[in-house]
DNA sequence: GGAGTGGGTGGAAGCGCTCTCACGGCGTAC
DNA sequence: GTACGCCGTGAGAGCGCTTCCACCCACTCC
């Protein structure tokens, strides 16, 4: 017989009657168990099973004033989220770590400036226990918003110079660039250039960095813009050969933009890696695989990241979100060269 | 004089002394204050903004017995997401819609088959009030847990056989693959061959419909099928051309595929659209605009179709997520031909 | 053998909100 | 002028849960 109408589902006070205990024996077995004993526990256990029992999360969350959900704000200055794998598999190493958390992802998505009062009041509404973001340009007015609502958060990639000290998690995106640089100069090339990503981006900078720091004294003609896009990759290798035109070696700051520069070194008859060896970074594997030649290029573990930024988030929430001795240190991650064929 | 102590935020109770009223007129104003007269409203309402008063969202769920989040279920039999751009205009689509309604977007990413436990004691839990997936493949088992845990929902993409009779949002892919065809068929082309994507997917199923409704009579060479991916298509493309040299047009069920097919086409020599006109489908503009030369293909509103997953979900659940008269019906969308210069 | 100790258990308060219901005041009708 | 009805408001219950606190009992130690 069903201790409960067929409409609505058991309650915590339907277990313990069923197994004969107090609501609050119930309860400190549902959470754990610790405290009680061996014979009660596994009878309260087996109410729950039969009953079919699932705490109710709203009831729970009033009292202990914990959401059991993190945002992922996912701003969209331009309209590289979803459809880009990177991104796509950050969400996905974050997911996974926040499922094995018991914690709910609530997406964020924010349309612009004119959104961020909504984001504002969202998170100052105390909907989620923490929020992961993604830096994106120096510029962004997002960082401070989110600092200023005060709800704990982490960072995917370094943060700009303009904001706040915050955790965030990164890949070595310097040593990487330096490892790919010194691949190319191992190889014997002796005009090597480089075609760097968005001046306001830090992943950009870092790498760019990377380049001078194995090459301090580089010919600054040797160096071209892109926007971390194929075309811009284009563009910035056509750039290159008109004012070097001895260049004997490209370091792309990702693997897009090698494509791009790939595809121009193609169509003016330079062979790669034979003429030119080029050497990416992300390793996108759609793209640096399918690549032709196939692409060498700096590898990053993106789904790891995601699954860092939720730990470091849970520790910065296990702590009060002060600065413990447990506190919020970012993290930075290793790279490694994959080597392929074009270089 | 704060009425708060400032560590914690205010209360419905605050807002209601504040404002000299019972904390039952303030609930009203709050929730629209229908029944409550101007001035109280006003004095209310003037709390609220002083004290920055956020509804707490776990009490009023408590007893609203209403989450209000929608959960999107995001199934990963492949790796098709990976750099869909299809699939983020459609997310897009559905936070807007989302946001619009007040409604929190919780993402749920399944790992597969092994994973459908959690989605069902999820789903099961009342943690949402409802949720919007898509279909993917004819054996999939998602719909059909989905289905079993009560929760209701809406579908992205018309399921397949197998599924029960559920509302979903599609585009008019038959309508569409129709002028797609009728539109080659209009240029004089007589030998129209067709790229189909998966057997198991109704999308391809129901382009594959539209092309038979024109070529009721079609030369079965001149149907080869791919997987919906860029390499299948060429391969596809490969195949036609081998079975039947004389083709002399190409729908191809997406627009990757289609750009496959154009990459085979420069390769052996056959000029577009001179020798062979392509067209394609989904107008994926990264994909289409990019092409060389720029696909003809069908637009669909994949945004438009995210946002109408959404109201037809309010809808449902507004009415008890029954078979009433404001029943869910399911929605077609229309299709559009983009002539650029394939076809 | 009695008092002290401590772990296990239950009673009950209360988280912040919505909503039913009772009540009071005003307008209308006779 | 009195009776009736209706609208606006407030009191209070209760949503399902966690947790503080008091209590009880078994065990140990003097």
């Amino acid at each position: 017989m069903p201790e409960q109408p067929a409409g609505s589902r058991p309650t915590l006070e339907a277990v313990a009657a069923r197994a004969g205990v107090s609501r609050a024996t119930a309860s400190r077995v549902v959470n754990g168990g610790a405290g009680v004993r061996r014979p009660l526990a596994d009878k309260v256990r087996e109410a729950v099973e039969e009953l079919g029992y699932v705490p109710n999360h709203a009831a729970r969350s009033l009292v202990t004033r914990q959401s059991g959900a993190v945002a992922v704000i996912i701003a969209e200055p331009e309209f590289r989220i979803f459809s880009d794998p990177f991104f796509e598999q950050q969400v996905r190493g974050i997911s996974r770590e926040l499922t094995a958390h018991d914690s709910q992802l609530v997406l964020l998505w924010v349309e612009g400036p004119g959104d961020y009062d909504r984001i504002a009041r969202y998170l100052g509404g105390g909907h989620v226990d923490g929020a992961l973001a993604f830096s994106l340009h120096d510029d962004d007015g997002l960082p401070a918003l989110v600092h200023r609502s005060k709800v704990p958060t982490v960072y995917g990639g370094r943060p700009g110079a303009g904001a706040a000290a915050v955790p965030y998690v990164d890949c070595d995106n310097r040593g990487g660039a330096r490892t790919a640089v010194r691949h190319l100069v191992g190889l014997g090339r002796e005009r090597v250039a480089h075609i760097a990503g968005p001046a306001d981006q830090t992943s950009a900078i870092d790498r760019a960095d990377g380049y001078h720091d194995v090459l301090f004294d580089a010919d600054p003609a040797l160096t071209a813009r892109g926007d971390f896009t194929v075309d811009s990759g284009a563009r910035a290798m056509a750039e290159l050969l008109a004012r070097a035109p001895d260049l004997d070696a490209v370091f792309a700051a990702n693997d897009l933009m090698a494509a791009g520069a790939l595809r121009v070194l193609r169509e003016r008859g330079r062979r790669v890696p034979e003429d030119v060896a080029v050497v990416g970074f992300d390793d996108m594997v759609t793209v640096a695989e399918a690549a032709d030649p196939p692409l060498t290029t700096v590898r990053q573990d993106i789904e790891g990241m995601g699954r860092l930024m939720v730990r470091l988030l849970m520790r910065v929430l296990n702590h009060g979100g002060d600065r413990g001795p447990g506190a919020p240190a970012s993290v930075i991650m290793p790279t490694e060269l994959v080597r392929r064929a074009s270089a």
